[in-house]
DNA sequence: ATCGACCTTACCACAATGGCAAGGTCAAGG
DNA sequence: CCTTGACCTTGCCATTGTGGTAAGGTCGAT
């Protein structure tokens, strides 16, 4: 199939496909007489486990690790948890970056009574170096 | 006070602080005769603000917006507080893909051994299309 | 022959930040 | 007076992942 085909197939955008191969992430495809990529069922199935991969947040090198592992039929599943476990933690990490994030602004933004007047607790917050607050109250 | 003395003491980098200029976040400075930006207490006040700001998560774009309302003396807080409620969106709607994402992962590698054998439902997830449950992206 | 839908490569852009290089400046100490 | 080191200047490149656009080739159907 073409790269259009496979695209849709795998909901990875044309643009993409073709960057990750730029990249190294997947080989280099075969192609037609005049140039065109071709895409195999087993293509496709590697380009469905990127879309998988993304769609949990790994990035393209971590990717990178997790393809070489999946078809490295020797491979301890160790090494594949490992990984799994560091972008938990990577998860978790942004997850409690936002959520204090979240929490602060939330905090200043109920004392604001958003109407007409030009008092804001919110600029009044930024103002006094809120980040560095710690978010203990309510 | 140079450069480096407002990046100390208001915790952005000279880097950025030249780059705020340059995008127009913040006023071309003061020079001295040798070129030499120099810097008020007026301005640090500003970058504090705009350090704050960055610290609860909010774009160059909106800081703009917010620093326009904070200087602007006749603002209305309902303006403010509106921004600020759209950024509180923009970071629970991020925090629930993140979470989506963690816990279908935490589901997988708690399923997986993380031993010598070659087995892994970590990766045989992947290759389902267990993204197919939707995380979002932004 | 021509049109529209597809493909190709090769650039530019984003957001926010870091890094490096080549050069100017300034203050202190010889 | 000159050197040294710490600072400043501008400018360009890299990152991450994705989208856009342009100029051109190809293919299938009319």
């Amino acid at each position: 199939m073409n790269i259009g085909e496979a695209a849709k197939a795998s909901g990875i955008s044309a643009k993409m496909i073709r960057h990750y191969e730029g990249i190294g992430l997947i080989e280099e495809s075969r192609r037609s007489a005049a140039g065109y990529r071709i895409y195999s069922n087993n293509d496709l199935h590697t380009l469905s486990f990127i879309k998988s991969s993304r769609s949990l947040g790994f990035s393209l090198d971590q990717i990178k690790q997790l393809l070489s592992q999946w078809q490295d039929r020797g491979r301890a599943s160790s090494d594949v948890k490992a990984l799994a476990l560091q972008h938990i933690k990577e998860l978790d990490d942004k997850i409690t970056e936002l959520s204090a994030m979240r929490n602060l602004l939330q905090n200043l933004a109920t004392e604001c009574h958003g109407d007409n007047r030009a008092e804001c607790p919110i600029l009044q917050g930024l103002e006094q170096q809120c980040g560095e607050a710690k978010a203990k109250k309510t």
